[in-house]
DNA sequence: AGCGTCACCCGGACGC
DNA sequence: TGCGTCCGGGTGACGC
């Protein structure tokens, strides 16, 4: 389930490396790369890929949205690690997992490797990123994204909360935990207009956001992933997936629902529909 | 523009 | 125990 508390923690990883991950990839030259699963690339085929990649080197690590960013020397390569996805740097001569679907070969036989178990991750190797991120909303813990902004945003649409939360060109890097989250928070209902949230509810929203990813990415994000991460989040879920257990804030029983085909969980105390 | 629906995947949970 | 079925995650394509 990456969202952007994970794809964060990953760059970060593979940008700085870690003690789990091995080093960092910045730097490194790609010399070679085994697809076993060719639907993990978008719109190339993985002869076209392989051509493209070779002997490239990775510049810079970065995160947009859920997507994570491989500057090239020419290019882009950009990774989506869908809701299973995972990114990590093996030792030469360590043997492959069954879900590690694409593997990028360095020089010295150390490898970075995209596990993916559901296979829903996709991999885009462009000449600008602007084809894949280009249409993403604002990145909602960039300094410039204001309570004011989100205000503006909130008003030119008449969606309800959840759903536009979730699409990722309003903005990005938002999922089903953190808007769930997000909205249990700043006690709004899934199911509210976003046209008539008042000043005072669009600062809530605002500060919900935020706090919540930011708390995620704090905590390594909500991964079970008890190997690599252990992301602390889903220790601290408010709402999500707890249905049937009291609401920290008030004690009145989470509720489950369904909103555009997605499991949507809050507090009907809190969360009010007026 | 917005909404609903489906397909893509598979590990794990569930029911019988 | 073994089998079948359903679920959930994010996105993109589709039709209305």
């Amino acid at each position: 389930m990456p969202e952007l508390p994970e794809v964060e923690t990953i760059a970060r990883e593979l940008r700085e490396g870690s003690e789990k991950r091995g080093s960092s990839v910045l730097g490194r030259t790609i010399v070679g790369a085994l697809i076993r699963w060719p639907r993990h690339l978008a719109r190339l085929t993985p002869q076209a890929f392989r051509r493209r990649i070779l002997g490239q080197r990775i510049q810079g690590v970065r995160r947009r949205g859920k997507f994570l960013l491989c500057d090239l020397t020419r290019g882009t390569l950009l990774v989506h690690l869908g809701m299973s996805g995972d990114l990590r740097v093996s030792l030469p001569g360590e043997a492959a997992d069954p879900h590690d679907h694409t593997r990028f070969l360095f020089e010295d036989g150390s490898e970075l490797r995209f596990n993916d178990t559901r296979k829903f991750g996709r991999v885009y190797l462009v000449a600008s990123p602007e084809e894949v991120i280009g249409r993403l909303g604002p990145e909602p813990l960039a300094p410039r994204f204001t309570a004011e902004k989100l205000g503006a945003m909130l008003a030119a649409r008449r969606r309800q909360l959840k759903p536009l939360l979730l699409d990722q060109s309003f903005l990005a890097g938002v999922g089903n935990i953190y808007a769930d989250e997000a909205l249990h928070r700043a006690r709004l209902h899934p199911l509210r207009r976003s046209d008539t949230l008042s000043l005072r509810e669009v600062s809530r929203l605002y500060r919900g956001i935020r706090d919540a990813l930011r708390r995620g990415v704090r905590l390594n994000g909500a991964s079970i992933d008890w190997v690599y991460r252990g992301g602390g989040m889903q220790a601290e879920f408010r709402v999500y997936d707890r249905e049937g257990q009291p609401c920290p804030r008030c004690g009145a029983l989470i509720q489950k629902m369904l909103v555009g085909q997605r499991g949507t969980h809050f507090c009907p105390q809190c969360q009010r529909l007026k």
